[in-house]
DNA sequence: GTCGCACTGTCCACATTATGGGCAATTAGT
DNA sequence: ACTAATTGCCCATAATGTGGACAGTGCGAC
């Protein structure tokens, strides 16, 4: 919102306002945006003739307007050039195989991370996640890790403009405690996701890094409390290899 | 480009560059875009820092732009709100258990249409390699099922504006002959493509209408040519009898 | 049937916003 | 270190997006 660069105001209103209904649990109508979007009605009305123009909306017989199809198109392209999926990919299922628990690897987005990619446990037990799915830097295995993985600079940067929201109860919403939780993870090459996304999964998470040390993506093992292993090297020796050799072979 | 919506150049150019960028075989550089769209430095500029800034695109360590990782999420809305691929999704597996085949669900978008679904045997089935591939509404078996459900106004004014673009050797690109298949295809309830969309492969398709018997999307069989049955009623029963069943319970 | 209400869709003068010529800063190559 | 090619950035200009006010449309109540 306030990353306000010049000379795209109208098209920030646009993607705005394409994300607030695609956020949306129902398909919204002109009337429902109009109170929930600060726009006048013929500015929202404009947006959503735009947004249709491009296919990036459909308007259904009700007049409400639903995410269209283009978006498929364009994430194909998406994920079609992600190099770091390509490469992550058999690494993922190994520890898959390794751990018998859902592997996710998830990029930075916005102030977030989005998966960009899911190995399924063989488990009849599973996550509902998909791809796609954003998910907050502070209650998720993947954003902590993430975190974790920045310099003391960038990190102080990001929690001071973060808001903790509580997802879950067991979220930290503590900025404080969140830092000690960073620390200690850092020690340990991992960090512990307690249902802070999710309640009943708990997840453990680490960084893959850039040639300069940099997080470029993260992954992380999801695994359903009541399945948990107590050895939970179980779990961490497959995640640490993993990203070590992710990391390493950076280009 | 010709149905210019009043009030949103700016983001039509937005939206034109992204999907340029995507189409993209390898990530443009600055100056590649420059040569490539008819922009002006400083607006290029200023189109790809507002596509940034949205993290629609990420620039890359050698200043190349490629898709980012939002539009993965964006997409994932607009998959999880489309009713039809809900709907069809136990029926296309009817189709491929009863076929042994690959089948595809595809909803128009554009001058085209985009798949939104695919079941393959034994695959797990995820947003994977085709789920949001554009075909073309003249050399897909989807797109011919489309053409072929509309009414002859409307598939007159489609055919005027669309340039018949050869996909493959075998693509028709003569509307003479593309319309004496469409009429052929109505009459015998499905659309045969002998590999006008890619060699090798020929589909069998069909629309789902809606309640005003309007098509909304469409389903096709693909199937390798060497394995392709003498007995084609083999795919086309299965075919016509889910499209049947789907546009009969349209809402 | 027709009245009333709530909704979607549209016009047009205004000024805010996007535009692009030109130039500075940065990187790559010899 | 110097040149060449690239990226990055002002700022005057006018074209573009904005929103107040109003017209059209569909639906339910009486």
């Amino acid at each position: 919102m306030a990353n306000t660069v010049q000379g795209t105001q109208s098209f920030a209103r646009s993607i705005g306002l394409l994300q607030h209904i695609c956020d949306r649990a129902s398909p919204p109508t002109l009337g429902d945006l109009l109170d929930e979007c600060f726009f006048t009605r013929p500015t929202l009305y404009r947006l959503l003739n735009g947004l249709e123009a491009e296919g990036l909306i459909v308007q259904l017989r009700d007049k409400s307007y639903k995410p269209g199809p283009r978006l498929i198109n364009l994430a194909r392209s998406a994920l079609a050039t992600s190099d770091i999926r390509e490469r992550a990919r058999d690494a993922l299922v190994r520890v898959r195989d390794q751990t018998g628990e859902t592997v996710h690897l998830a990029v930075p987005s916005g102030d977030g991370l989005v998966y960009i990619d899911k190995i399924e446990s063989l488990e009849t037990v599973r996550m509902n996640s998909t791809v796609g799915t954003f998910v907050p830097l502070h209650s998720s295995g993947v954003g902590k890790a993430y975190l974790a993985a920045l310099s003391d600079e960038e990190l102080a940067a990001i929690l001071d403009t973060v808001t903790l929201a509580p997802i879950t109860p067991f979220t930290t919403i503590d900025p404080i405690k969140l830092r000690e939780q960073i620390t200690q993870c850092r020690a340990q090459g991992f960090v512990f996701d307690n249902q802070e996304n999710e309640t009943g999964i708990v997840c453990f998470g680490a960084a893959i890094l850039d040639e300069d040390a940099k997080p470029i993506a993260a992954i992380s093992i999801s695994v359903p409390l009541f399945r948990l292993k107590k050895d939970i090297s179980h779990y961490t020796a497959a995640l640490k290899e993993c990203v070590r050799w992710l990391s390493e072979d950076a280009i």
